[in-house]
DNA sequence: GCCGTTTTCGGCCCGACTGTTTTCAGTCG
């Protein structure tokens, strides 16, 4: 049991206990373990093995000891004695909105519904509206409800969807009189691989117009709810936008209390309270009752003895303690990218030519860029056969003669690690090339004992430069390789091998928590686009996103070292 | 159920919106 599957139990156990009517502090209990189960970066079953899983913070005696019987059985006793008492199906109800778990608890317990399907014959038949504090409206309401999570594909949407979705609301917000400021807050400012729904914050003093403005973006939906600094709508997908106006002397608490996340919050509330005052959205309040207003976001964490701290860094995991201490990493930014390890061309499958995708990193402001076209097993993709390798290379030697010195190119290769964990081109191929990045293509499904095996193979290939996309996940439509990733990252630490953020959104792998773990046991980090076109060099600042969560200084990054410096680590390494 | 420079018990964030209510409960973030 991975520590995915580890935390949905606790997840499910929140709920079970909520629909139960339980405290709501033993609910939040199993919520916190469960975020630090997703947040943990190692395999749980490792700690468990050295008898450390109180060190995860939120696992105390009782939780501690169902990871430990889920971890030697399977099973949690715990969980099918709560089952027996509350139908587990009622947990498919909760998703529906407007339906929480005292709602939850009283359909069942008034009308026997236990199911969506159920839920929605009871409001179409008119028995909802019976119950007290139920009415008409409520009843359509949950029926609209029903009929969004049916539209609905899954729960939450790639980043590289909601971000252009935002700022085409941004745009408009910004344009309108009075709007001082606007911007994008939630796990979508925090760059979370998903994002859940889309919220968004503004600075005005006449919201009317805003509101207005909003409500005319395209691709709306329905509105969901709609009041006087608050309005949230459904878009055609199903993807929830919902946006905060405030007053602009308030809008650095608001966009700080709005960006999250939950943990990192209550955090800082904790602080507040230390310091005699109280932190919501509006500002902080003093005992007395006075407001301290944060026009700026850095106001409020200056007023607690902070330094501004990066959204990505606000999910609870150290950073505020590492703030007070002054110890807060200079992440990597967009701006610190020189050049690019990974893209395609028409040689294999890209769409465009060398010289489409020198030109692009040209506009994107590159110093250097590597074409690392596909291998010659990668047949859907049109791979290289070695001459067909070594004709390109002078292709690109012809290309770099032209550049003179606006752009350096790199000539180098993704080439497959095959089923058997050999590598795709012979040892004296790759030595020819500039720089050999190795990738999993094919084959993931293999055992963790295996597949993990094939990248370490890879690993020690004494050519092999980087590793691409380590995990090979597709974030909406596929799981990646079952890696023993402490093991592949020791490897890669102690060889050298550089390991790829890709940073096109529907991989991000590494993925976060597994980047935080890999600079922490002293990988470096490569943010690679994985162009198959010009434009995809844009996708950069997703891979950014992620690095920034892991906690990622621009040092560790090496596409933020200059021309010379990469050509001296590469020939360093032979 | 967890946690502790306010330690082993008593806290654990708070406001907007909606709908059903004449003052509040539920949900959400």
């Amino acid at each position: 049991m991975d520590n995915r599957e580890m935390a949905q139990v606790f997840e499910k156990i929140a709920d079970l206990l909520a629909i139960k009517g339980e405290s709501v502090y033993r609910i939040n209990a199993y919520r916190r373990a469960a975020g630090a189960l997703n947040e943990l970066g190692q395999d749980v079953e490792d700690l468990w093995r050295e008898g450390k899983l109180r060190q995860i913070p939120g696992v105390g005696e009782a939780i501690a000891g169902k990871i430990d019987e889920l971890l030697r059985t399977g099973k949690l006793e715990f969980y099918e004695k709560l089952t027996r008492q509350v139908p587990e199906t009622l947990l498919e109800v909760l998703r529906v909105e407007d339906v929480g778990p005292k709602r939850a608890a009283h359909f069942w317990k008034e009308l026997g519904i236990t199911t969506v399907d159920e839920l929605e014959a009871a409001a179409r038949a008119g028995k909802l509206r019976e119950l007290p504090g139920m009415g008409e409206r409520s009843e359509a309401r949950i029926l609209e409800s029903i009929a969004a999570l049916r539209r609905r594909q899954t729960e939450r949407v790639p980043i590289g969807r909601a971000w252009p979705v935002a700022e085409s609301f941004l745009e408009r917000l910004r344009a309108v009189p009075g709007v001082t400021a606007a911007e994008a807050a939630g796990s979508l400012r925090r760059w979370r691989e998903t994002v859940g729904d889309l919220d968004l914050i503004a600075g005005s003093n006449d919201p009317p117009p805003a509101i207005e403005a909003f409500l005319a973006t395209p691709g709306i939906r329905r509105v969901r709810s709609r009041g006087e600094t608050k309005v949230s709508v459904e878009m055609e997908d199903g993807l929830r936008v919902q946006l905060w106006i405030h007053p602009p002397e308030r809008f650095g608490s608001a966009l700080q209390y709005a960006t999250g996340s939950k943990a990192h919050n209550v955090r800082l509330r904790e602080l507040a309270l230390d310091r005699g005052l109280s932190l919501s959205e509006h500002g902080f309040r003093r005992e007395d009752g006075s407001e301290i207003l944060c026009k700026e976001e850095e106001a409020v964490y200056a007023e607690l003895g902070l330094p501004w701290i990066p959204p990505e860094l606000r999910e609870d995991q150290g950073e505020i303690r590492t703030a007070l201490a002054g110890r807060l990493p200079r992440l990597v930014r967009m701006g610190d990218l020189k050049g690019e390890f990974h893209a395609h061309s028409d040689w294999t499958d890209g769409a465009c030519s060398l010289r489409e995708m020198a030109e692009g990193a040209c506009r994107a402001g590159l110093q250097y860029l590597a074409i690392t076209d596909h291998s010659r097993s990668l047949g859907v993709a049109n791979g290289l056969t070695i001459e067909r390798l070594q004709e390109q290379r002078r292709a690109v030697e012809a290309l770099q003669e032209e550049l003179g010195t606006r752009l350096r190119l790199l000539h180098g290769a993704e080439v497959e690690i095959l089923a058997d964990g050999s590598l795709d081109y012979p040892d004296e191929i790759l030595a020819e090339l500039d720089l050999v990045i190795a990738a999993l293509h094919s084959s993931l499904r293999q055992t963790q004992a295996r597949v993990t095996e094939r990248l370490l193979a890879a690993i020690h290939n004494p050519h092999v430069d980087m590793i691409a996309h380590p995990t090979g996940r597709m974030i909406s439509s596929r799981e990646g390789a079952n890696l023993d990733m402490e093991v592949v990252l020791k490897a890669a630490a102690e060889a050298g091998v550089v390991l790829e953020i890709n940073a096109h959104p529907e991989r991000l792998d590494l993925s976060d928590v597994h980047a935080r773990r890999a600079i922490a046991l002293g990988c470096l980090l490569a943010i690679n686009s994985d162009a198959h076109r010009p434009e995809h060099l844009a996708y950069r600042r997703y891979g950014v996103g992620v690095a920034r969560r892991a906690w990622a200084p621009a040092e560790r990054v090496i596409n933020t070292w200059d021309f010379d410096r990469v050509m001296d680590w590469l020939q360093s390494r032979g």
